[in-house]
RNA sequence: CGGGACGUAGCGCAGUUUGGUAGCGCACCUGCCUUGGGAGCAGGGGGUCGUAGGUUCAAAUCCUGUCGUCCCGACCA
């Protein structure tokens, strides 16, 4: 390629709209257009480095026995009511008509279409397992569209689904996958994390995040120090800590506490410590309200609590909701509690002697409270949200925090979509069962720009060579010197010719203008043609990466830039 | 969906308070000059001021509606 001929419109300065660095750099690098709101138009630098990241994915996918297909964007409602996904999928799936006002949906993701295929096509043990994925266009009408390709409603995906014939066979496939998985985004030159994940919406249990440890990233993870446990913060599992276990129990006392609502309020006003408080709080879970206890200091983490009502919707109650089963908001508490209402209590409460907790009446609090003396839970289970510094759930040692970016997730599906669309086979014994499922996504531009979070300068794009738009760039600095643009042409060809990706910039620019766009692009060789090749025959060779600069004879730069490429992939 | 801000040339912005010929920098085109880190000089092209309506002799500017975009929050395979 030329640089007089690339379509890579960049930018001297920052667009406005960018806020993250790897959305500003490929807005700059010419890289992508923003089309509208979480929409894009990948360039052709982008779109290079899209298939590069594609055909590194398609490689691992196709190494574990995966079969590439490529489904429709357009999907009937037919198979998502089916698996009643049509009225549990909110705003975000992307509901379309046509023209004889049938319904249909831009799939934001695919278990229901593949599940129907299989269902027609396999009917025996003998064709499973069967791994097919495909590399597609997903929409999801993102409440908020955020950071250009890390969070769009048009977005690039690698989905693959598993069939299996049981759990077993879905554990062994599963972890090849975990496997697959790492290698990839080893192979993206990513600095990539695999944590313990919640399965979400949709739904089963066992899952993986790959998180892509960044500043930036949306996600907050916790991992140990000292061994392998690491998890989001929505399941990181947590150990309970007591407060003063050997104080003796004390008889409750009612208090005063005038427009104390919040345990803070109440804290400073009977200053205890706040983790000498339980506070109770009010949830509508589905139909049911749920009353949830936790320490004065500690957070619920709703997406536990959810998991452990097995509820679709869980929010906070409302005041009326809450005055209906007989409570007042601002002083609630677990003694003498409607005995209708479900009590879910954390791990810690039980373990904080003579608590202070509401009294069920306005502007007063009960003092010394007990669990297991004053009140009991209907169960008793760790809803709380991890901190940094918990202990580790495995080896005890203090968790610490990071941010990642979700580039992947490995998932355990089981029978839920196998059960709900009929994807059975049959056994040896002539015996039917639901076939046992996973799915693993790759979020493509979520990787690519995972991998510029992560490799970048003041100056510009640091690209991985696997995964780099060109490999070589050529760079004449004078292009009035007709030899010196000779010479560079020979080796442009040359490279050509034994199939390295080179560019040359052979625009009439003063070097700087060179310099400054190869390295905003981030080419990870640079070749510079100046005066010494004429005086000495020698050229650069530049690495982007550590900025390392070699001289080396115009005889043998082609083979010397082959050996490191191919030492770098 | 709640809160905040912003829509003026491809990009970054000024002009809006106080209505009166639409501007600056970058980019682009021509010429000269320059060629190892975004040079300089001269000339030039490009904008229904998001959009619809209203007030006014006159609207980028004031008023109303509407659309879009971004940020914080809520939400999220």
């Amino acid at each position: 390629m030329r640089v007089s001929r690339l379509y890579a419109p960049t930018l001297r300065e920052n667009p406005a709209e960018a806020e993250i660095i790897s959305h500003q750099l490929m807005l700059r690098a010419g890289m992508m257009h923003k089309v509208a709101s979480g929409i894009y138009t990948y360039m052709p630098l982008g779109w290079r480095v899209m298939k590069k990241i594609m055909d590194i994915i398609r490689d691992e996918m196709d190494k574990v026995g995966g079969q590439e297909i490529c489904m429709p964007v357009v999907q009937p409602a037919e198979i998502w009511q089916e698996s009643g996904r049509w009225q549990v999928y909110g705003a975000e799936l992307w509901r379309v008509k046509d023209r004889h006002d049938r319904d249909f949906c831009l799939g934001p993701t695919h278990e229901e279409l593949i599940t129907s295929h299989i269902r027609n096509d396999v009917r025996s043990y003998k064709q499973l397992p069967m791994l097919p994925y495909q590399i597609q266009v997903k929409f999801r009408d993102e409440r908020r569209p955020r950071f250009g390709l890390m969070r769009g409603r048009e977005f690039m995906m690698k989905d693959m689904y598993s069939f299996d014939r049981d759990e077993e066979a879905l554990d062994k496939t599963y972890w090849q996958l975990y496997q697959a998985y790492s290698n990839i985004f080893r192979r993206c030159g990513l600095n990539c994390r695999p944590v313990e994940a919640d399965s979400g919406a949709i739904g089963g249990s066992g899952s993986h995040e790959f998180m892509a440890l960044s500043e930036n990233g949306e996600s907050m993870i916790l991992y140990c120090g000292s061994c392998d446990y690491a998890a989001t913060d929505e399941i990181a599992a947590v150990e309970p800590v007591g407060i003063d276990q050997s104080e003796a129990l004390s008889d409750v006392k009612e208090v005063y506490t005038p427009d104390c609502m919040s345990v803070d309020d109440v804290a400073a006003f009977l200053r205890i410590a706040p983790a000498k408080m339980v506070k109770t709080m009010c949830y509508q879970a589905d139909d049911e309200v749920v009353a949830v206890l936790i320490r004065g200091d500690r957070q619920i983490n709703e997406i536990k609590l959810q998991n452990i009502l097995g509820c679709c919707n869980l929010v906070f109650a409302t005041e009326e909701a809450v005055r209906a089963v007989g409570m007042e908001p601002g002083f609630c508490g677990p003694v003498g509690i409607n005995k209708k209402i479900r009590v879910i209590v954390d791990t810690e409460v039980p373990l904080v002697v003579n608590h202070g907790c509401g009294a069920h009446k306005k502007d007063y609090h009960l003092m010394n409270v007990n669990y297991g003396r004053d009140y009991t839970a209907d169960v008793i289970a760790d809803i709380r949200m991890v901190e940094v510094g918990d202990a580790c759930p495995y080896c005890g040692k203090p968790l610490l925090g990071a941010r990642g970016i979700e580039v992947g997730q490995v998932f355990k599906l089981h029978t839920k979509y196998s059960s709900a669309l009929g994807a059975r086979y049959i056994d040896e014994n002539s015996e039917e069962h639901d076939m046992v499922m996973g799915c693993y996504g790759i979020g493509v531009g979520r990787t690519m720009a995972a991998v510029i979070e992560q490799s970048n300068d003041q100056y510009g794009i640091i690209w991985p060579m696997a995964v780099a738009p060109y490999q070589v760039m050529i760079l004449p600095v004078n292009d009035k010197d007709e030899w010196l643009v000779e010479q560079a042409e020979v080796l442009y060809k040359e490279l050509l010719d034994r199939g390295v990706e080179v560019i040359i910039d052979d625009r009439h620019e003063r070097p700087g203008v060179k310099f400054n766009d190869a390295d905003l692009m981030g080419f990870p060789l640079r070749v510079t043609f100046g005066k010494k090749c004429r005086e000495t025959g020698k050229v650069e060779v530049k690495v982007r990466a550590s900025g390392e600069v070699i001289e080396v004879d115009l005889v043998g730069v082609a083979d010397l830039l082959l050996d490191m490429i191919k030492k770098s992939l």
